[in-house]
DNA sequence: TACGCCATGTTTTTT
DNA sequence: ACATGGCGTA
């Protein structure tokens, strides 16, 4: 084939070797997704495999679209059979398919984080526990991990270990609180992220025809950032392989980051004694960056202990040496960053999409997007707070998942009282406790309410089953979007956001129209076949807006967290906060394993760099709203100081004594201003109007004005020429001049105003 | 039951 | 700095 013929021996040999089990260990930047997409490519142009007994599993939504896209070059729309995606999304559809078999509905819900930390909250709140010490993180944490080495409320109850584990750490009713979240979930009808793997691999375990239908499909298996399995999938994924033994797994575990998920490189070294013939083929050559970024990434690695053989090099050129910014303050350190790119970017002719800003906590991103916004440098962040977990938008979920399924109790306590009908806190606990203490489906209580609760109540209860049986209706018989719609009008969460005229209500309630129009969106595609709500809200918990923007896509300067960067790669890329404390983070100082997981994420940050790398480092930094003086971080030092350059014209020559002044003053006018503007109360007539937040941050609200520069996700930097606001109706036409170009645009909430 | 004010903890990363 | 939860009042 064609493509074969770029490819150098290894790679090839990793897009030839089709069967039996093969090992890829692939070096930072070695082509490894090129190998995994022409290989399965291979599979169906040369091979005639049918795309339909490809599967391949990856990590993230965003590796999955990527290489499903990849693809589809080569081999066309075939590709579109292919069982590829997610370990969670391929694994929710096949439990959807056989969720009979382990007595789920098949509309079964999907609870997020945030649902299962609340259920956790409740139940330790019932059980009389205190809720300091078992806190609801932690209590998530220790069932999640629990789970993902598949064991099940039965065994962590009688297993010595965990018992005295819990026992030490003073919290003895850990398995209690572990058996009433697992009933809870499944008398609810729902299932957590790791109750998708687990529920598979009991599925698997205990239903060996479905097992087989299954091991007959897939003939072969392929799975991408194998270092960041846990054993929970696995095991699935060896279950599924053991018939064709077709199994190819592609990783590299220098750069394992999620350990904190449960992720095992012993994962790795099973996978040799678990297959014996193995083919190990190893991707050395780096393609991506230069020698002096290869040589720094690798002068930190070997600090680590537990490594595979392996040795990265590279053919490119030397190159930049890694350059090290050092600031006085987390603002400055944003001023430096913002003015070397803004250099770099005429000098060595680069695009903004070139750069990116890594960092290790989300939090980090506001330094550095001032820093840009100020010297008008276009950016796009990627992660934190996704436009799912918005109050207003998991509130109309919440009716959403309900109307689909009534015994999600998570869904029923958020839209119970809300809009408020006069059911608080003591009738929804007798509802539960009825429902728990009679083993009745909550949905049963509710339609017997006048049993268990005294008549005003009951009443406003029975009010609110009628409604839900009316979007029931709708639910059989309309599309999606007509539910939807149906629903958000109905339940007066639309128009309680319309009457909220503050600034929050108005973007809380475009925020909702957004939804809807997603789910227009959804109703309209030709891809989706099935075009009931229940088809949409299936992956809905799945999904992060992460996803659906793609870094190529627009020309900005790239901004998210370490993690999320990982597959990717950039020209220039700023590993900003190199601060001890900070990263590596404070949290994962207690063991050496976590320590070295914190070098591999350091390690991953490097390698997506191309050409440039720049450090930075503050020796001061706000947090909790405190100034916090800072260390540099260790890393610093550990990587080979040959490959290293103290960047003298950017560092700051500050005193420390002036941090106080210009900058964080006027950072704090801003935030009095955002404050008092965000508590009005009323939009006034006439043309005063707010910005935020669908893109951006509370932080970002003031007044718009005409003449004001502001920024468009979408249409990108421009001036406001005209508004037209019409309070009443809640509109506001806005003519936005774009490059000279005048641009009418509806509506205003993505809007951010620029510094002058 | 609803609402307002005050105290408290939170920030590690993601499906 | 910000969100959440508790507590008191209407």
């Amino acid at each position: 084939m064609d493509y074969l013929a770029h490819l150098n021996p290894p790679q090839r040999e990793g897009v030839e070797n089709l069967e039996g089990p093969t090992m890829i260990i692939a070096g930072a930047g070695s082509g490894k997704t090129r190998v995994l997409t022409y290989r399965i490519a291979h599979l169906i142009r040369s091979k005639d495999v049918d795309p339909f007994k490809i599967l391949a599993l990856t990590f993230t939504n965003k590796a999955a679209k990527e290489m499903r896209e990849r693809i589809e070059k080569v081999v066309g729309t075939d590709a579109r059979n292919l069982w590829m995606g997610t370990f969670h999304s391929v694994f929710s559809r096949i439990l959807r398919a056989e969720s009979d078999k382990l007595g789920y509905p098949s509309n079964f819900t999907i609870y997020d984080t945030d649902d299962s930390k609340s259920l956790i909250k409740n139940i330790v709140r019932e059980m009389g526990l205190d809720e300091k010490l078992y806190k609801a993180n932690v209590v998530y944490n220790r069932i999640s991990g629990a789970k993902n080495n598949l064991i099940s409320w039965q065994n962590y109850i009688s297993n010595p270990v965990y018992i005295s584990d819990d026992e030490q750490a003073q919290k003895p009713k850990m398995g209690a609180i572990y058996k009433e979240y697992v009933q809870r979930c499944f008398r609810a009808g729902a299932m957590d992220f790791d109750d998708l793997l687990f529920n598979t691999n009991i599925l698997f375990r205990d239903h060996l025809d479905v097992l087989n239908k299954y091991q007959q499909r897939f003939q072969y298996v392929m799975i991408d950032e194998f270092q960041d399995t846990n054993i929970s999938q696995y095991l699935i994924t060896k279950r599924l392989a053991s018939v064709h033994q077709n199994i190819c797994v592609v990783g590299d575990d220098a750069q394992s980051i999620y350990a904190f998920r449960g992720a095992n490189i012993q994962n790795i070294l099973n996978f040799e004694k678990d297959y014996p013939d193995l083919s190990v083929i190893k991707l050395e050559q780096n393609y991506r960056s230069t020698q002096n970024i290869v040589n720094a990434a690798n002068s930190v690695i070997v600090k680590n202990s537990a490594q595979l053989k392996k040795s990265v090099w590279t053919e490119n050129d030397h190159g930049e040496k890694v350059h090290l910014i050092k600031a006085t303050s987390d603002n400055e350190e944003g001023r430096l960053v913002a003015s070397s790119i803004f250099e770099d970017r005429s000098n060595k002719k680069l695009e903004n999409k070139d750069f990116a800003i890594l960092y290790r906590t989300n939090s980090q991103s506001r330094s550095m997007e001032e820093a840009l916004r100020k010297m008008n440098i276009p950016y796009r962040i990627f992660g934190g707070l996704s436009f799912y977990q918005r109050r207003e938008i998991k509130d109309l979920l919440a009716y959403l998942r309900f109307t689909i399924n009534q015994n999600d109790e998570q869904s029923f306590r958020r839209i119970i009282n809300l809009p408020k009908r006069g059911i608080g806190g003591t009738s929804v606990d007798k509802i539960m406790v009825a429902a728990f203490e009679n083993e009745r489906p909550l949905w049963d209580v509710l339609n017997n309410i006048q049993n268990f609760l005294p008549g005003r109540a009951a009443n406003a209860v029975q009010n609110f089953v009628t409604l839900i049986k009316s979007f029931r209706i709708k639910l059989e018989r309309e599309d999606a979007f007509e539910t939807a719609s149906f629903i958000a009008k109905q339940s007066g969460l639309l128009k309680e956001l319309y009457d909220d005229k503050t600034i929050e209500g108005l973007n809380r309630y475009e925020n909702v129209q957004e939804l809807l129009n997603a789910i227009k969106e959804f109703v309209d595609s030709t891809e989706s076949e099935d075009k009931s709500l229940e088809a949409f809200i299936a992956d809905v918990a799945l999904l992060t807006d992460a996803d659906n923007q793609d870094p190529n896509d627009t020309n900005y300067v790239n901004m998210m967290t370490i993690h999320s960067a990982k597959g990717l790669e950039f020209k220039h890329v700023y590993i900003v906060g190199m601060e001890e404390d900070l990263f590596p983070s404070q949290m994962m100082l207690n063991s050496r394993a976590d320590l070295e997981e914190e070098r591999r994420l350091f390690y991953v940050a490097l390698t997506r760099a191309m050409e440039k790398v720049t450090l930075t480092y503050a020796l001061s930094r706000y947090r909790f709203g405190r100034l916090k003086s800072c260390e540099p971080s260790r890393f610093i030092e550990e990587i080979d100081p040959e490959f290293l350059k103290v960047d003298r014209k950017f560092n700051s020559s500050e005193p420390m004594g002036s941090m106080n002044n210009g900058s964080s003053n006027s950072l704090y006018a801003r935030n009095l201003v955002a404050k008092r503007k965000a508590t009005t109360p009323k939009v006034p007539p006439g043309k005063k109007l707010h910005t935020p937040s669908a893109d951006f941050k509370p932080s970002d609200t003031r007044s718009l004005d005409t003449g004001m520069r502001v920024e468009h996700p979408k249409f990108g930097f421009g001036k406001v020429v005209k508004m037209d606001v019409d309070g009443a109706n809640r509109k506001a036409t806005i003519e936005f001049e774009l490059f000279g170009e005048k641009t009418l645009l509806l509506t205003f909430a993505k809007l951010r105003i620029l510094e002058d």
